[in-house]
DNA sequence: TACAAGATGTACCTATCGGTACAAACAAGC
DNA sequence: GCTTGTTTGTACCGATAGGTACATCTTGTA
């Protein structure tokens, strides 16, 4: 009988880690082998369809964490600017202050994006989305709404390069914290 | 005798087009003489240290070209607030309106970052210091033209990424003319 | 304890990787 | 037309890529 236990899950922060550090053609089987204490057996039988199959684990898994953790609290937190404080705290964990990167970002500047286009796409359409759908909640436009939303999620995006870029992980940091407050500050009745 | 014109120069845009498109590590030494149409022998011919001097050749010249057309026209315009559009405009032309990717940001993003620490570092320090003076001359303090630029190099980059993770150009259009609206409307006197 | 099904290591496959060696083709100056 | 140095194509190298085959453990259940 099989085992109770999906040691498929256990593998993908690992994987994770693996991709976002070498991208998806730089993460060779051996590098994957070595980040996951797996071998090809171990790897191809959770893992039928490859790296394919191993990346688009990984990215679903973001997926999920990014709806729970930030798309879903944006849409329904009782309070709007609740939420949106709650994203930004969530996104400075999720990418370790800028210390880590999103993959999801960096597959969409390589040629990875094709390979995994639709989640790619979806990932950030819905953020903006999210984030949108929050503001209009507190009381700004729809149109105004979208642009504000679309340039929060760009730089985001963008401080994760420069703090990378810099070896300075502090930038991050400075770079949220003024998009939190020009946000927020931004919003009618305080 | 040797040739006056030196050829090394005239296969870089196509040099750059590869690793733009595939990154460093995709970017085979195939895929590199199909796009440039050269053989193994001329590309060792000018470029002895391999796929490492292309990539380092092509930084070079996508550093020179930011130079003269975006950091200078910052730094030195008669009129700062004429360097900043200056440095949209070029910046949207350079970038195909989004369609062109950033090859030093996605170098960021990957482990190449490593290989090219320093350039890569340069590009983005040189790219806040010219937008900040620009600011500073316009009469913002030299505080809050830091911040300014940080963020608005982020958000271009940003900007980059959600274009081509959405496949829509016309994302980067709206995005950087936001941008430019803000920042040249934050200045004293108009 | 015996069995079935999942989990794992190892050996092996072909294709391609980045890089080297080198001889032939080429161009320019005398 | 010979010489000299550059530019090229081609053959080749060891290493590694992703992936397959399969025999051997493990393990939960009866």
């Amino acid at each position: 009988m099989p085992r109770t236990i999906g040691e498929r899950k256990d593998a993908i922060p690992a994987l994770a880690e693996v991709f976002r550090t070498h991208g998806f053609e730089g993460a060779s089987l051996s590098l994957i082998g070595a980040a996951t204490g797996l071998g090809k057996g171990s790897l191809y039988n959770f893992f039928p369809g490859g790296k394919e199959e191993m990346a688009q684990a990984v990215l679903d898994h973001i997926d999920g964490w990014f709806r729970d953790e930030v798309f879903t609290p944006l849409r329904q937190a009782a309070e709007p600017q609740a939420g949106i404080r709650e994203m930004f705290r969530a996104v400075d964990q999720y990418f370790h202050s800028g210390r880590r990167v999103c993959l999801i970002g960096a597959f969409a500047l390589a040629d990875s994006r094709d390979r995994f286009a639709a989640c790619v796409k979806d990932y950030f359409a819905e953020w903006v989305d999210a984030l949108a759908v929050a503001l209009r909640r507190a009381g700004i436009s729809a149109a105004e709404a979208r642009a504000q939303s679309e340039d929060v999620v760009a730089v985001i995006q963008g401080a994760l390069v420069l703090a990378r870029a810099a070896n300075d992980e502090a930038a991050f940091g400075r770079i949220m914290r003024r998009q939190e407050r020009r946000l927020l500050q931004g919003l009618p009745k305080a």
